[in-house]
RNA sequence: GCUCACGUAGCUCAGUCGGUAGAGCACUUCCUUGGUAAGGAAGAGGUCACAGGUUCGAUUCCUGUCGUGAGCACCA
């Protein structure tokens, strides 16, 4: 006898152990034909596992939070029964479930190529159609790894080698197909409806770049066709706002095969920069940071002290002058610890915070490289502060309600917040890992702030925190960070002098914001869609003449909207108002001012909005003071 | 760096099964002076990424280099 409690705390009574597909069938036929899966005890499982004792039992259908996964990790499975289908001896590897969809990678000569996809997908569809069943079996090690090595799936039983031997493995069997899988899987492949392979791509064994390179196949899968739909949908929504195709309409910037990752900012980016950076200029100001400026290239030997040489040297640039090697700087903090050690430091002195709008160049492999995303030459908003252990804690809270506000003021208020430990290779010992650690734990606490643990995905000087932020449409940004480091000070003989009149080294504190000017900009440009706020915009408001007789007076009211501090532009082209308004609301600027006979007489402006809202007509004072008051002219 | 794809006018792209190229927009000139998303006409503009090879002939085929894109790996 097995009693089961189903959610709602009703039980039900089984003579013989159920099936999860029994109890659902003795809930209602409904039910069952809905089921893809099921829960005992909270633990997944197929719907054809058997209940063998009292338990609370849940049905998982395409409402479940758990469907969407099992949808597509079956997904994933189709992909390769496809595959084996359409191209005999091709081996399997594995196909996990991501973001949005699942991937399979493959190993063959011959690399799959985006022609193959029609192909495979047209496969998938006839074998969902033929809703095999999924079936489960378990195998002992050595049967497993027999009946895989038999088939000639090497990297399976590669797997199965590595997974520990307390183990069940789980065998799932659909048709002629047979994978290694923890599971669950839907009961059939006729649960599979709404799919898409999207690309191909090449991916290490085991994600290292020493093993052989597989073929990947992404695909996306989904409950139905409507969130197929708007998922691609979204895919050319995100597409719309490439920066790098924004960065060309509006003219911000350009790339060329002379200098790979680096930007030749146009006049129109500049005036975008100089705003985020006179803007964080002044939040440098306000909370205590002094700023300051430091040589690009400096001698090598500094490099070999601070660690960089040893754990970078193959993504640095190098120069050589009269038989010394010079390093082109790929961080800033060496060169603040060079401003903190030139004169004594008391302990009165501290905290000692510098600033700098930091040029750093890294050599990021070519493969790395994407728009002003990922550059080789780029600019920190690079802050260091020289402190003592007891202040750690209050400069992390307060540099975290800084960040907060700027990302606020910049329109990000979705804000995830991780701290990275300690990674391999890295510098010291675990006791000073041990505090640093300890430290920023402490610092988040105080700040209420909730966060994740990254385990080893820490700078190799000291932990890190990591502000994450979510976009306009969803997507998450790694921004600014802060990173304890008790290493850096000790290499390069940074002192202070304490109450007991004792040499001591200050603890040192990494902090960004923004981090990349560039990347910043660049998210900056996907975040708005080149909408931008009128503070950022490069041009806010362009007058335009209905006529020439009015040339004079589109003229002066652009000169004067420029006397009051807006970015303002005549257009007096003899073009019509329609092509005009057209062409500039294109280019995405706020504000459009038309000027004829009308206007002109009365000494006023029409105004109309980016968003193709006509505002009225209001004479030019009173569009000065809306502006103003808007806070444009910051 | 690795795998695959791509590189044609300022931009977006077509095209050439090997006979040195074409559209739209932008640009220049002229006509038009028009009230809220494209008025008309004419003109100019390209060593088809670069370097080799095959060929009577290469932008087209082959090889290499550089760059770009999508992933992987990397990201102090």
């Amino acid at each position: 006898m097995v009693t089961i409690t189903l959610p709602d705390n009703s039980t039900r009574s089984f003579d013989s152990p159920p099936t999860v597909r029994d109890i659902a069938a003795s809930i209602g036929a409904g039910l069952a034909k809905a089921a893809i899966a099921g829960k005992i005890d909270g633990k997944l499982v197929d719907l054809s596992h058997p209940v063998d004792h009292d338990a609370r039992v849940e049905i998982v259908t395409e409402k479940s939070p758990e469907a969407l996964d099992i949808i597509r990790h079956s997904t994933a499975h189709l992909l390769a029964q496809a595959v084996q289908r359409l191209y005999p001896g091709t081996q399997v590897t594995i196909g996990p479930v991501i973001e949005n969809g699942f991937y399979y990678d493959f190993a063959r000569p011959e690399p799959f190529k985006p022609e193959d996809l029609p192909a495979i997908e047209a496969e998938m569809k006839k074998i969902a159609a033929e809703a095999l069943p999924v079936s489960r079996s378990v195998k002992s090690r050595d049967e497993a790894t027999k009946f895989f090595r038999d088939m000639g799936e090497e990297y399976k039983a590669q797997i199965i080698e590595s997974i520990p031997a307390n183990e069940e493995l789980s065998l799932y069997t659909q048709g002629e197909f047979t994978d290694l899988c923890r599971g669950p899987h839907v009961p059939d492949t006729g649960k599979l409806k709404s799919f898409k392979l999207m690309k191909v791509a090449g991916a290490y064994w085991r994600g290292n770049s020493d093993n052989e390179m597989l073929s990947r196949i992404y695909g996306t899968a989904w409950l139905n066709d409507k969130d197929l739909k708007a998922y691609l949908t979204q895919l050319e929504e995100a597409e719309k706002r490439d920066h790098r195709k924004i960065g060309k309409q509006l003219d911000l910037f350009h790339q060329q095969e002379e200098a790979p990752g680096m930007v030749f900012w146009h006049p129109n980016g500049w005036i975008i920069w100089q705003q985020v950076e006179q803007y964080m200029r002044r939040v440098y100001r306000e909370s205590g940071y002094q700023e300051v400026r430091c040589p690009s290239i400096l001698d090598v030997s500094l490099w070999k002290k601070s660690g960089h040489w040893d754990n970078y040297k193959d993504n640095m640039f190098f120069t050589e002058s009269e038989k010394r090697t010079y390093a082109v700087k790929p961080m800033n903090c060496p060169g603040h610890v060079q401003i903190y050690n030139d004169g004594l430091h008391s302990y009165r002195d501290l905290p000692i915070r510098y600033g700098e709008f930091g040029s750093c160049t890294r050599n990021e492999p070519s493969g790395a490289l994407h728009g002003i995303m990922r550059v080789r030459a780029f600019t920190q908003d690079d802050g260091h502060i020289f402190c003592t252990e007891e202040q750690i804690e209050s400069e992390v809270t307060a540099f975290h309600e800084q960040a907060l506000n700027v990302y606020r003021h910049f329109g990000f208020s979705d804000v995830a917040i991780k701290l990275a430990l300690r990674p391999e290779p890295r510098l010291g010992s675990d006791e000073v890992w041990d505090k640093a650690e300890a430290a920023l734990r402490d610092a988040l606490r105080a700040c209420g702030a909730e966060w994740e643990e990254l385990p080893g995905e820490g700078a190799f000087y000291g932990p890190k925190i990591e502000y994450h932020l979510k976009d306009a449409i969803g997507r998450t940004w790694q921004l600014g960070t802060m990173q304890v480091d008790f290493m850096m000070p000790e290499r390069l003989g940074a002192e202070y002098v304490d109450e007991q009149s004792q040499k001591r080294h200050p603890v040192m504190l990494h902090r960004a914001i923004v981090g990349s000017m560039e990347r910043f900009i660049g998210i900056l440009i996907e975040h708005h869609a080149g909408n931008f706020p009128a503070w950022l915009a490069p041009v806010q408001a362009v007058v335009m003449n209905i006529t020439d007789a009015q040339a004079d007076y589109a003229d002066e009211v652009a000169k004067a909207l420029n006397e009051r501090g807006f970015r303002a532009r005549a257009d007096l082209r003899n073009e019509k108002i329609g092509y005009k308004i057209r062409e500039h609301t294109l280019h995405k600027v706020p504000w459009l001012l038309v000027v004829g006979d009308r206007e002109k007489a009365l000494g006023t402006v029409s105004v109309r909005a980016l968003s193709g809202e006509d505002m009225g007509n209001m004479p030019l004072p009173e569009f000065v003071e809306r502006l103003s008051s808007a806070g444009v002219s910051r």
